[in-house]
DNA sequence: CATCCGTCTTGATCTGGGTCAATGTCAGTC
DNA sequence: GACTGACATTGACCCAGATCAAGACGGATG
């Protein structure tokens, strides 16, 4: 295999965001030629709609920066949301035609695109993309039956504690290290989001922010940036057992 | 190929429940020899546990009959069901050494096991295995989905009302056609399981199948046997817009 | 046939979180 | 530096569903 930094189709794929959770870290230089003749990026403004659930959708993506939510809405307006897109994340789905959720921007995103059916003919065709999808796909559904204890049984008060170290947690494995002692990070939801991902309504959202504030908890300054002085405590409000917990 | 009636090995496979699904349509004789050489089947009397989550699992399997449930425990006694288990469902992740979940019989079960080692090695250099399993992932990721919308946002009435349109659905799939008009079916839940997949207590559970009954929607002999006699008044009681939901 | 035990139903009461409504904060922007 | 509009907080009240507590059913067992 021709090294990547004297091979640019090699190099051009290194920005390849399906790249960042090695899905084509084993692919030969051809694969990726075929990768990068059918890729395109789109760029997205915070709110505005990526896809509508049930339109047709005729790629599937990568997100490369910024942070996108998958919602499902029922027609009296009751949503919840099923899963947060963070960079590295995928989107879409291999041989199905529609999209089955709504999926928005809450921050500018950009998204690499693969258009559909030349994916799929990729897929089938380089074992090791499909091989990595699954592992990803599987992960997903770990993380979707995690969260399905916390809409079920959790307290307000811990989902708002479970969802906190979880972003501190997708935050720190840039910064690796183990998870204690003091974080800070920025909230990229506004209450309603984080309502909508928590299954309860803003206002108690507001209120267990609040309480976990006055009781030292927490710190918030401004309205988004949240200091953690001690990530154990915030654990102890999550209900996990200690250190479980593999979320999103 | 050789057509399986006159191929021993094909003729053993067409038991193999992971065909279902289809994962070994595809396949071609010396592969089904190789899935026959790992497999081997388990029963489970109803109440038994198959695994606990933690467990060293090494094997993966795949329901032949019964009932079977996939739950997570929180330390002081919570409990969310996350998947239920019907027949041709998959249990268990290659690459994953410990289980991540309870399971449990609920009826009598039978599973068809494979060694995982070996079944990740066949995964490996038979490509349309992973590539079904991918698909069957996906569905299950879907699912999932649908299911937090459940648990996050809906009424005890309409999470009723959905656990048993899902059920019905599940029934009907083997006599297939349109799903009108009047069903019947066999509960394989106790009130207490159907508490814990909905995220409610038994008692919400025995009251609104209890309502649902003085009002006609469904008719109960016995506990367990149930009769839906107008489809579509039950499914208007679910909260779901008209004809979607694909659960479980 | 009585009795036991697991499961289910039903009632009475309590409470966490929803609902409705007012007020606060702050980043634009004219 | 006042005005606006989007977001967030806080309070007062209410209700769906939890909790606590009896019973009722039904099938196994002697």
């Amino acid at each position: 295999m021709v090294p990547a930094a004297s091979n640019p189709v090699a190099k051009d794929c290194a920005d390849c965001p399906i790249r960042h959770r090695a899905v084509c870290a084993r692919c030969e230089p051809d694969e990726l030629h075929r990768l990068e003749e059918i890729k395109y990026y789109r760029s997205f403004e915070p709110g505005q709609t990526v896809i509508w659930s049930g339109d047709r959708m005729d790629f599937v993506a990568s997100v490369v920066s910024g942070v996108a939510t998958l919602s499902q809405t029922m027609e009296d307006g009751r949503t919840q949301m099923v899963g947060l897109l963070l960079p590295s994340d995928f989107v879409g789905r291999p041989g199905r035609e529609r999209a089955a959720f709504d999926v928005k921007a809450v921050t500018p995103v950009v998204m690499c695109c693969f258009r559909r059916r030349p994916f799929e003919e990729l897929m089938a065709s380089t074992p090791h993309i499909g091989q990595r999808l699954l592992e990803m796909t599987l992960d997903e559904l770990d993380a979707a039956r995690e969260w399905m204890l916390l809409l079920g049984r959790k307290t307000a008060r811990e989902k708002i504690a479970s969802l906190l170290s979880i972003i501190a947690r997708r935050e720190a494995q840039v910064s690796a290290g183990p998870m204690r002692g003091r974080f800070e990070f920025d909230l990229p939801l506004t209450r309603e989001a984080m309502a909508d991902y928590l299954g309860l309504t803003l206002e108690t959202v507001s209120r267990q922010v609040s309480a976990l504030k006055s009781e030292g908890v927490i710190q918030l300054e401004g309205k988004r940036r949240v200091v953690v002085p001690d990530f154990a405590r915030l654990l102890d409000e999550t209900g996990d057992d200690s250190d479980g917990g593999f979320l999103v």
